[in-house]
DNA sequence: GACGTTTTTCATCATGTGTTGAATTGTGCG
DNA sequence: CGCACAATTCAACACATGATGAAAAACGTC
């Protein structure tokens, strides 16, 4: 039931999942769902439970140094969106926060306060113009990898993007700036 | 009325305007807008009216050979994207095709048949996998720079982006592959 | 078997939406 | 003016959705 409500909402996003076609993918009656989770607000946050706090995962990463820092921070990054469990519920929130007003929730709120903190610690130079140059591709890869699946993509073993992206991260962190 | 129109597509969504906010937002009965444009795609239609040639507008930047390419292409991609009038509209398209089942069209249609075989005259070595990449990279700049308006991202000058991400596209594009 | 609790279903309300057709107003023309 | 025609508004239908509360069924315990 909850399985159902997450799968929904990853694919078809908030706005996009009824609570009766939770109900019936789960072959339950509507007013069940509301029974158990209350509102659809309850629902969303009761499916979603951010399994990963990233501050803790990202830990480990900055602790070793600039040095190979992008490849590291990529395969870590591959390692949690590549989980299936994980990947509906990032998936979900992905989806939710694309739309209209979730925007600012990122943009305000995630991006400055949990990642960028982050990455500051990583990179000394100029750090306002690199973290963005760094979401920029981690978003890019975020979208066609999992959000839209395109094709080569999406069946690219998780080494092969390191390996690929990685430089190109790492140039982000510590390469010249034009 | 279309502006109207268009910009509620560009900022909710398809899904996320309804043609009673449209009309309030003209000052208009809601059914006028159902006199003049027909059903509601048809008003998506009638509002975006996609206003350029992707093959056409890439044209020069592929028959000046790969030298350069990286940055000519994303100079030409920020020229169309930065012009206010084009960008809400390709905001609508992006906004619609991001949800559910939009991602289809931008799978199966737009990447393969009309980007895909434009950068294909470019990269003769590997393209199934330098596409990808390239498409990456790109669509994370659509998204931070333009869907969520990351600040740093979205107030940076075009030529500073071009200065910046044209290295790595012409490393997707030419460089070494792991 | 009888009772109390939990689980599940039924019917229903209130609201927002796309859509439609009739009615009303405005406008130009002879 | 009067009249055809377009522009615009009104009222309403049909439908989907979130939410609610009462009724019914299932279940365990004594």
């Amino acid at each position: 039931m909850l399985t159902a409500a997450r799968a929904s909402f990853a694919e078809k996003g908030f706005r996009g999942t009824t609570i009766r076609a939770v109900a019936a993918s789960a072959s339950v009656d509507p007013a069940l769902v509301h029974h158990y989770f209350g509102t659809k607000d309850d629902l969303f946050v009761a499916a979603l439970e951010i399994p990963v706090d990233p501050r803790a995962v990202l830990a480990p990463v900055v602790a070793a140094g600039p040095d190979g820092a992008g490849e590291r921070l990529l395969r870590t990054f591959l390692s949690v969106w590549d989980d299936p469990e994980i990947q509906v519920r990032l998936l979900a929130v992905v989806r939710s926060v694309l739309n209209e007003d979730g925007g600012r929730l990122l943009k305000d709120g995630f991006i400055p306060v949990v990642v960028g903190p982050v990455l500051a610690q990583l990179v000394k130079d100029r750090p306002e113009v690199r973290v963005p140059l760094v979401a920029s591709q981690i978003v890019g890869l975020i979208v066609t990898r999992y959000v839209v699946a395109l094709p080569p993509m999406a069946q690219m073993p998780a080494e092969d993007v390191v390996a690929r992206v990685g430089p190109v991260l790492q140039h982000y962190l510590t390469g010249d700036l034009a």
